[in-house]
RNA sequence: GGAGAUGUCGCAUAGUGGCCUAGUGCGCCCGCCUGCUAAGCGGGUUGAGGUUCAAACCUCUCGAGGGUUCAAAUCCCUCCAUCUCCGCCA
């Protein structure tokens, strides 16, 4: 959540940034008119609850006919007390969902608009002229049957569409992705992680994914656990309830997990293959730092990605994603995407946002600072390393060759040879 | 899954309904003292919220949430976590 003295000093920045997401700025009159109630309704029992203390240590020391008049009027005191107690209560708790509800604020260097309002920051590498080698290139899934690579036929019949298996050569093609990112992240100074894929109401709420993108999330009942969409929950959530030492930040890891989204609204929407799938494996990268450090982390996290990118030899270009389609938490984002040959365009194989403060304040993981009093709120970053599928889906349509057999680029040959061969 | 025990301030502990405004020790911070260090002496040491120009005051916080009571760290219920034993199991 943001910054709740904001909406009091200044609401036309909170309005400002709902404007810009293409949300209405309506909400933050309800805010502004429910934390003065909250104000009103905690000190009227504030109030009463310290007349109940001071009339109570009376009756400690009180004796006969004393004892009994201030048990009388204390006991009507008790009942007051008790309903400004709820009072108070629901007051805050109508806040406190308004202001969850709420998203991030919006960086004002963010582009402003919807999905296609992009900024192109870079772009890297020059995609293959297929022609002028003279064959006709082959989708990743073409490939990854002819390599033995990708069963989705059987991903169907076991699990439903949008599922897959990794089988052969891409298998350990994924072994070696993340083996290579992991241990390459550890070099950047990242504490290698593997956290829970299944995470309670908290920490899926904390990160603000039961909000906007709630249709996306899997949820078992039975137990109320969350299936992560990404390890960006539980490492926002690793440190909930934490006050960090200053000295310690920044506090990078780099965590393997496999990621379910159920992909609600995207029917239809790239249904073949395993470029869009209910699950897949990936690495991420997560930073716990101060605000103030927080927007060069996010040019730092970026730089990462893009060596990871630069390391497989694939061609991407990098923009920055515009205000309407940030996710409730960020108030910046940066998407790489790499070259789909035969899609003959660019699609998101990574993604890095800057959270703020806004899930540390849900989270409460907050910062203290050696010589000052108080805490403050840290801010978290996450950005993609390595997402399994894509990156081989990016990895086996730029380096195919004529015959069907995939060229591997140097950094995974030690893993799996200078070539991937068909199998038939 | 079954049975039982435990959860108090950074750590260790005291606290079985009102003098708890949670004590004590250790650790830590500030000061004093002493060639240095250690020891000793004095003070401070959870976090959040509200009123307020401020100073200050008030409220909440004894794993979490409810309940009983005029009054709860203390009694009751639910949940969470840890430990012990049994069962099952990669």
């Amino acid at each position: 959540m943001i910054d709740p003295r904001l909406l009091r000093d200044d609401p036309d920045q909170v309005r400002t940034a709902l404007r810009r997401r293409g949300e209405s700025p309506a909400v933050v009159d309800a805010l502004v008119a429910a934390d003065a109630a909250r104000r009103a309704s905690i000190a009227a029992f504030e109030a009463l609850r310290a007349e109940q203390k001071q009339i109570g240590k009376q009756v400690a020391r009180a004796q006969g006919d004393e004892k009994a008049e201030l048990l009388a009027r204390t006991k009507a005191l008790s009942a007051q007390v008790k309903e400004a107690d709820a009072a108070q209560g629901a007051a805050v708790a109508e806040y406190d969902g308004l202001l969850r509800a709420l998203p991030n604020l919006v960086a004002p260097e963010a582009p402003e608009g919807g999905e296609n309002d992009f900024v192109v920051l870079d772009t890297v590498g020059t995609p293959r002229d297929f022609a002028a080698e003279g064959f006709e290139p082959r989708d990743h899934l073409e490939l990854g049957e002819l390599l033995g690579a990708i069963d989705v036929e059987r991903g169907a019949k076991v699990s439903g569409s949008r599922f897959y298996y990794l089988t052969g050569v891409g298998a350990q093609l994924e072994l070696a992705l993340v083996q290579l990112a992991m241990s390459t992240a550890a070099t950047w100074g990242f504490i290698p992680m593997i956290p829970p894929a299944l995470v309670r109401p908290r920490a899926m709420e904390g990160t603000g994914f039961l909000g906007q993108a709630a249709d996306d999330v899997y949820h078992l009942e039975k137990d109320d656990l969350y299936l992560v969409g990404t390890s960006e929950v539980p490492l926002a959530a690793y440190h909930s309830d934490e006050i960090l030492d200053a000295a310690s930040l920044p506090l990078r890891y780099a965590a393997f997990s496999p990621c379910y989204r159920r992909e609600a609204g995207s029917h239809g929407k790239d249904t073949r293959g395993i470029f869009r799938v209910h699950w897949f494996d990936k690495v991420e990268m997560f930073t716990y730092t101060t605000l103030e450090e927080s927007w060069a982390e996010h040019q730092r996290l970026l730089g990462w990605e893009r060596e990871w990118l630069d390391l497989l030899e694939l061609p991407y270009r990098v923009i920055d994603v515009a205000t309407g389609d940030l996710g409730s938490s960020a108030v910046r984002k940066f998407d790489c995407e790499a070259w789909v040959p035969t899609q003959g365009r660019y699609r998101e194989v990574s993604s890095t946002s800057n959270c703020t403060e806004y899930q540390a304040r849900r989270l409460d993981t907050r910062v203290r600072t050696a010589g000052t009093d108080g805490t403050t709120p840290a801010a978290t970053l996450n950005g993609t390393l390595c997402a399994m599928t894509r990156t081989i889906v990016a990895l086996l349509e730029n380096g195919q060759q004529a015959d069907g057999s995939v060229r591997v680029p140097t950094a995974l040959q030690p893993f799996v040879g200078e070539v991937l061969e068909p199998i038939r």
